[in-house]
DNA sequence: TCAATATTCAACCAGATGGTTGACGTTTCA
DNA sequence: TGAAACGTCAACCATCTGGTTGAATATTGA
């Protein structure tokens, strides 16, 4: 029950998710790699990284051994226009608003 | 120590807030009319107004026995300035949202 | 002055979150 | 074949979160 927007915020509320997301905007990555320069356990990093897939913010295909990590920028651009829309608009039915990015955006 | 971006993305994550952000939109309102629509205690609202305080989101201005609540919309703009380096805006279909726009907002 | 209104505080609770460690299943390759 | 690399799982822990209730505080107005 859950909306879309809680996970996707809450998963950016998490400085470490933040900047994970960030190392994968220069390239997709595997689970290791993206854990290497963080002072924290592989296990810490695999769960941040499934709370990232549960929001949808990014995908993991496994291949061979190494499970790949990648940016999936739909997620993020529905809570982008959502504050974007909150930043520059006045009075706004935002039910109807977020009507209409689940009928535009992809996926859902 | 928590970085300002934790505190703005994690009052965001919760759908009482941004309902309530949303309410804020209209006018400014008191603790008590906030609460009102919703089915949960004053005291659960209240908290939900402290959340939003500290991230910035809104502020909260006592006159007389009431307290006012106001949108601060200069906190999202950080977070929204880092949405928008992953910039993936251009891939939402810009005419279908002014298209939006122009049947929400008001006389225009 | 006294009751009603507006709001917070304090204590409590269940469940989520973010981290740890150690064991485990796969896949590679020497 | 078997050790090493990749990643997850399970159990555990401390802390945070979002809600409750009841009492407390401050202000208003009759």
């Amino acid at each position: 029950m859950t909306h879309k927007l809680d996970l996707a915020f809450s998963a950016l509320a998490d400085p470490t998710r933040r900047a994970i997301l960030a190392m994968l905007l220069e390239d997709d990555m595997a689970v290791t790699d993206v854990a290497d320069p963080f002072e924290m356990s592989l296990a810490a990093i695999s769960k941040h990284l499934g709370v990232l897939t549960t929001a949808g913010l990014i995908s993991q295909e496994k291949r061979g051994r190494v499970k790949w990590c990648k940016l999936e920028p739909d997620a993020l651009r529905e809570a982008s226009v959502w504050m974007q829309a909150f930043g520059q608009m006045g009075a706004l039915d935002l039910d109807d608003f977020e009507a209409f990015l689940a009928a535009q955006l992809p996926d859902s």
